[in-house]
DNA sequence: CGGCGCGAATTGTGATCACATCGTGCCGGG
DNA sequence: CCCGGCACGATGTGATCACAATTCGCGCCG
């Protein structure tokens, strides 16, 4: 009934964990929305108990927010949030990228060229969901190539928590006036230069930063 | 049932997640041991329903791993696994303190000594799990000034996975030849020099990748 | 004596139910 | 017209049950 394209059987719980994680990721869910283990449940078509633990295990990814009394909601970070968030992205991610350029090819790089005229298109197309998409394959590939789990955990759980605001960014911002910091880093890739290619990723993320700010409920 | 008494009530999840949470923060459970939900159930007073969230959400947070039929138990990083780790922890973690720097106060500081000679004082006597413990105190409690929950959960969640290696790291070796950079951190953080104190706490970071690289299973 | 297959116990998964709590809208009084 | 309390519905929590897959031990065969 959900995504049967996979030979292995992917159980409920899973399932309805990917199914939540892709909407947050898309933006699909808006920030401030809240869910109901039961409305989980009856759209994915399982029980309260898998929606449950796929809400659990979101919700300690800080994917989704907890009340204290147990409602369900997409959160909202604010501007100190967001400091924190892009802050540790801007530590993490040109570390990703340095580990995964011995293992790039130029398959890769044109792939992953690929994926950035689709995300300069979508950009032009005013597709705010699919430029972030386009956005989190782009880095999502090159740091595949890492084979660093642990790390790419951590920035997967930030992009998580990150991606709902961009959605709205992208969505209200002109997306004029952005520099391109994708295309150096393909240069720096073909150049094995890692100096360049980290200071490239790091001015990307910090880029976002500055978009992401503007969206964001001011902080305390 | 088990702890009433805190006035607020706590969900059954929720004391099961902290009662594993922290024996593995202690190391009480050691790496490679395998866990039952019904035995996590029972040796905790409740039924399957929460051990199953708690067990999930350690799983989420990396703490716990799940073979792909299911079974749980500790894992026990390799060697590259612990440099993804511990590489994380000494870009985040300089950030954390650097954060708290202006939120500390003299009492602060000679809380975080006392925790130092506790910490001493384990050293000395070989009590693995209390270094670790008291090391954990150290660090938890100069960033809780940050304010970051966000860069705290991420560092919380690295904790989580290091922790059972280094208490097999200190239960082994003759905890000597240690350079005690908590002294230097407490210097720094008397001076308000931010510098010094990121270098500090990076280095306690490294020295502690160094002592985890000898105990641990070599990687790929 | 060692490897191997088969069966039983164990284990994770998912569904369903009972219950306490919380949110919400409605109604009556000021 | 507005505010406050009350009742009903909705929601999260936890327990229990049925089931399929897996694991492990025991006995058998080579």
């Amino acid at each position: 009934m959900n995504a049967p394209s996979t030979d292995a059987p992917v159980p409920a719980h899973e399932a309805v964990y990917r199914a939540l994680r892709s909407q947050i990721l898309d933006g699909e869910l808006a920030p401030g929305a809240s869910l109901t283990l039961r409305g989980v449940a009856e759209r994915l078509g399982v029980s309260m108990t898998p929606a449950r633990e796929a809400v659990r295990r979101l919700v300690a990814e800080r994917a989704l927010a907890m009340t204290d009394t147990g409602r369900v909601q997409v959160p909202l970070p604010d501007a100190d949030a967001l400091d924190e968030l892009f802050r540790a992205r801007s530590l993490l991610e040109p570390e990703l990228a340095v580990r995964a350029l011995p293992r790039i090819d130029k398959a890769l790089i044109s792939q992953l060229r690929a994926i950035d005229e689709r995300l300069g298109s979508c950009l032009e197309a005013g597709d705010a969901a699919g430029y972030v998409r386009a956005n989190n394959a782009f880095h999502g590939l090159l740091y595949s190539r890492a084979e660093a789990p642990a790390l790419m955990a951590l920035v997967e759980s930030v992009w998580l928590q990150t991606s709902p605001v961009m959605r709205r960014v992208y969505g209200r911002t002109g997306t004029g006036a952005l520099v391109d910091y994708h295309e150096a880093a393909l240069d720096a890739l073909a150049a094995r230069d890692a100096e360049a290619l980290a200071a490239a990723i790091r001015s990307d993320v910090e880029q976002g930063m500055m978009l992401a700010r503007e969206a964001a409920p001011p902080g305390r």
